[in-house]
DNA sequence: ATTTATAACGAAAACGTTACCGGGAACGTT
DNA sequence: AACGTTCCCGGTAACGTTTTCGTTATAAAT
């Protein structure tokens, strides 16, 4: 048998004698109640052990101090440092987070909007499935409840955006090989035009042009799926061109690693005939032998700060907000790049 | 300027002609209400885009759809394959989860649960720190709402336990090291004697006793944090030994690529000189060449369950159900104990 | 002495929903 | 014809909190 008895503030009015509207007041450090009565309030509630109803507080103030967060996928140790990061910066706050996954898929990331909007959630963090095309519903949804985008945006939704300076990274990642001597540089990039890749691909040919290295389409390589399985397979294609590239990037880390995995296999010389570059900073790339050199992805920053101006969003109501923050994110170098 | 109009039950009811009352019933599909109302009652809601008003009606009914999950850290791949568990099959049953962290620490970790209740979930979820000393807290707060401990318990608490089969799975790895060939067999645990590591510890001198193995207390190490860096170092010490070990259990994934990257950097072969044998299945086992075999735990799984077991006992009001239910593992045997 | 201002509290409404109680109409049963 | 039953619906209260308005008592100002 569970105990059931919980203390509202009708109890605590009737046990001191006074309304509930005074004992409401005092605990709100209302100004129309006097400092002796307040104190007289206050202590007795925390004796008792009271805490208000937040349900029912919610239900009056139309206001749930939670927020919804929706990212594609949650076993994915990037996104994992992120949550880390709403979840610390919304507890500061005073906020609950309630999370859910689109599993990458536009049809269930819909689904979850409603939802949370249903439910009623104050405001809505959202990273976007890599296949998002129609953002029809998501504008809809943005009109009627505080948005930010993080980390996987989209230029056609207008709201906040909390994002990395993908371009610039990948740029001083490019930059950085070329520094090391490689002028043949490829890319391992997505075939769907996510906003991710599509940025770190501009960043790279940024890269190229500043220095004067033509590009050679040869050395583009895209894939449905940027996972370790297809690095291994887009590296055996890059070894059976006439000319083989000098270095590889890549725009995750797993796909990096199955390019060395490959390369290992193949007994190639790592960087020294073929360097190899990922993004992420994820776990792994210290586990791989050469350690990947890598863009290193502040999660948690990204996370407490799309946290920072959702919730000033839903401060300012009303008021649309709508620009753009780049987390600044740096380069590790490694093994895979840099002999030591 | 955001849009602001809720439709409630009282604006259909006016717009329908009908009562309030009927309204809501006719949308729970009462039994009082004629089919045709129903009808009219339902499409018109949907036409209107009516959402029920989610707060006043857990406010009114005392239930919030809500459950509270409470894991060391998300950042973990096996934690956030639980977590994905937990939120697929919440929301096939209808409810919400709010994840929190408690980062290892039992003070925080009491101050969420605080927290939880004080928002009213309707059930929690807790995996306990490592650390957790003092269970009276958490013994109170079963006792006000409906707790299900999920692969970090302990026995102290009654109620229902989720766990994987430890002592069976550490067994029976153990006993593979023991099938192919291996005598003399480390292990590597946690100092803090938690309940997976000592489970597994139990696994491991049941294997040893089984098959007539000499327990060596020189081969049992111990760790307060069992990391990657520490195998590294507690390789070292076991390389010491006048007499080497054969093969090395850690109860950690990330330990036990540690000790292998220790023993490659020592040309130490594996697994013929020593074998390694880890814990978990985590991403990066397969990373580390050669690959790790280990002990397979389905996070999904037991993420699903817990929810299962939770919501019984939400739904079995004031009834304590207190059962330990054990989720099977199996081995995957892979380089780092087997030869191909 | 009368009005005015202020301080400190109480009464009651309101938020949106559901549950309980009740009531009229239609129908069947004695 | 009188009564019971069933069907379908409306009215109202209640959940716990905050807020608006009102009230009383005291002090200050006229």
């Amino acid at each position: 048998m569970r105990k059931k008895t919980t203390i509202t503030l009708k109890h605590l009015a009737e046990d001191l004698n006074l309304s509930v509207s005074t004992v409401s007041r005092a605990l709100n450090n209302h100004q129309d109640i006097r400092p002796a009565t307040k104190e007289l309030v206050c202590s007795y509630a925390k004796k008792m052990n009271y805490f208000p109803n937040l349900f029912a507080k919610g239900f009056r103030s139309q206001k749930t101090h939670i927020i919804g967060l929706i990212v594609p996928q949650i076993s994915n140790y990037f996104t994992s440092t992120v949550i880390e990061g709403v979840l610390q910066e919304a507890e500061e706050k005073g906020y609950r987070v309630i999370v859910s996954e689109s599993k990458n898929c536009p049809d269930k990331q819909e689904e979850l909007i409603q939802m949370m909007r249903q439910f009623g959630v104050d405001g809505l963090l959202l990273s976007l499935t890599r296949k998002t095309k129609n953002v029809q519903n998501i504008i809809a949804a943005a009109e009627r409840i505080p948005l930010v985008l993080l980390d996987k945006v989209s230029n056609k939704i207008p709201c906040t955006h909390i994002i990395i300076n993908e371009e610039q990274a990948a740029f001083e990642a490019v930059e950085h090989l070329i520094h090391t001597g490689k002028k043949n540089i490829a890319i391992i990039k997505e075939t769907e035009k996510s906003f991710n890749s599509e940025m770190r691909y501009t960043g790279y040919l940024k890269a190229l042009k500043k220095h004067n290295l033509p590009i050679n389409e040869q050395y583009i390589l895209s894939t449905e799926d940027i996972s370790l399985q297809h690095g291994q397979r887009l590296a055996y294609q890059l070894l059976s061109l006439q000319k083989r590239p000098d270095a590889v990037f890549t725009i995750t880390d797993d796909c990096a690693i199955g390019v060395i995995k490959t390369l290992k296999k193949l007994q190639i010389k790592i960087p020294d005939d073929i360097a190899v570059l990922g993004f992420s900073n994820s776990l792994n790339s210290t586990i791989i032998s050469p350690k990947l050199t890598t863009v290193d992805q502040p999660g948690q920053k990204i996370g407490a700060t799309s946290v920072k101006y959702l919730i000033e969003e839903i401060d300012n109501e009303n008021q649309v907000i709508s620009k753009t923050v780049e987390i600044k994110t740096h380069l590790v170098v490694r093994g895979s790049t840099l002999k030591l």
